[in-house]
DNA sequence: CTAGCTCAGTTGGTTAGAGCAGCTGACTCT
DNA sequence: AGAGTCAGCTGCTCTAACCAACTGAGCTAG
């Protein structure tokens, strides 16, 4: 007589209590407390008893808003509010884009125009409006880059980085950088993880330069030009090694919107299950 | 001697299979097979037996994939690719929306920012190379509009977001779609979650007849008017019911990264809890 | 013979209790 | 006083049962 199932509740609750619900009222418990990132949540127990559910429900809803960066666990310590940062973003766009190139689509050329637009769109406003301070860190920046590209390319991918950061920051604009910052790590994840040709160094670092050099100057049309430059710039190297023809993509579709039940295997089903 | 705790396992895999693991390697499963969205995935137990896991930490896994898009999960049916659609993204955003506004942040307004850059870096490359197609079909949006906006302004809301759909279809850009889309729809969220005032249905729509108007007429800086202009006016409607002045932010702060233990409650600690 | 219903069997959803593992702070021994 | 130990929190994993949703085969009524 260990595990019977029965439910034993306090009584007033629906009794189909579904987990979606359970998140939902853990994430009214923090917008209603005004708790900020960091702040502690209840315990497991305590989660327990105040929303009526058990252990494993109560998991199961931390689980997903953990996975969505809401809520920040830390295994013999506690529970807390999450840094709610993109990063979960980042990983859901890269595997979505991942996924998709195995399946022959161009998924990463679309994150990166995604960033040329968005950069693109960026730039214009911010040539001539950068104070001293920004352009300085800039120039830093690059120079260091450069030193980087020199002695073999370690850690050119991070000054890389931050110059993009430093770039957007004088928007004065948290979530607009933290976007950029998203996709830009998405990008650089998909990229080294299916290999592709890293850039010349050299002519990235010149191109840097130049988006600086117009931003400074304060003619917005040229540093479009010179942000676009630079983006044709990674195209092509995203574009030249790819061996799969482009007409190959959609296969196995098979009308996908109305899957099979499990036990009766189509074309390609459950071909994991033993493995 | 029910639950023991035991760990019966293949032998060979670390004892430690953290959860985060589980969920990579059903991911890789994922990529493996090249399984495209809606393919099925093995049931519960088959995952158990592959993964060399208990049910319930493959239903944590799960659960986390879940409310990243990453799987879908049908209660009687079975488990299958997610549609890996931007839908948690909206969520996670219109959740980090809601929280920061509710502790004093202009994150409402930092979200239209973020949208207003993206549209009006997009919508130069559009004017005057759309398709008649498209042009007659928001033609017809617009109209629908018009007259949503006399009768009540039911469904109005559906319509304006459609507008915006259709005019960046022309990029033939899935993905830059579904993130203009994932954050009209945030904002949206967040907005009437908020109990903002809502727009003016009138100016809205001779907003949108401008904007069509610039696209059509080729005229790629009148374009980026007509929807700076648009936006300006949902900016007005949304900077203006607020009570708490801009510099009052950043408060409530105290090491927010050193989070105290469970059972030493700070400032503000677990008064949840017992509720 | 067909239309509809019922029921067995599949799938995921929930509950329960026990033991495992990481971390902290106080207590104890040197 | 300092260092090691241990009790006690915390979250993590496992097992085992029952609940609920859904399908499809087979039966029944028309």
């Amino acid at each position: 007589m260990s595990g019977r199932g029965g439910r034993a509740r306090l009584a007033g609750y629906p009794l189909a209590m579904a987990a979606r619900e359970l998140q939902e009222r853990i994430k009214k418990l923090i917008v209603d407390g005004r708790l900020p990132s960091g702040a502690p949540l209840p315990t497991e127990p305590a989660l327990m008893a105040h929303l009526g559910a058990s252990r494993n429900s109560v998991r199961e809803a931390l689980k997903a808003l953990q996975a969505m960066g809401i809520v920040e666990i830390r295994h013999g310590f506690g529970t807390y509010v999450g840094a709610m940062s993109l990063a979960p973003m980042v990983e859901g766009l890269a595997f979505r884009t991942v996924a998709g190139h195995h399946r022959g689509e161009d998924s990463l050329l679309q994150l990166l125009e995604l960033r040329e637009a968005l950069e693109t769109g960026l730039i214009s406003r911010l040539a001539g409006k950068l104070p001293d301070r920004d352009l300085d860190e800039l120039d830093a920046l690059v120079a260091r880059m450069e030193r980087q590209a020199a002695h073999g390319g370690d850690g050119l991918a991070e000054t890389d980085r931050a110059f993009h950061a430093a770039l957007y920051r004088g928007l004065d604009n948290a979530l607009l950088g933290e976007v950029l910052e998203a996709f830009w790590e998405a990008f650089h994840t998909v990229r080294t993880d299916l290999g592709g040709a890293p850039q010349d160094p050299e002519t990235t670092c010149g191109q840097h330069r130049d988006i600086l050099d117009a931003v400074r100057s304060g003619d917005s049309l040229q540093a479009e030009a010179a942000i676009r430059e630079h983006f044709g710039n990674i195209r092509s190297r995203l574009s030249a090694p790819r061996p799969r023809s482009s007409q190959e993509r959609h296969r196995e579709q098979e009308d996908p919107r109305t899957p099979r039940r499990h036990g009766e295997p189509g074309p390609q089903g459950r071909h994991h299950e033993r493995v």
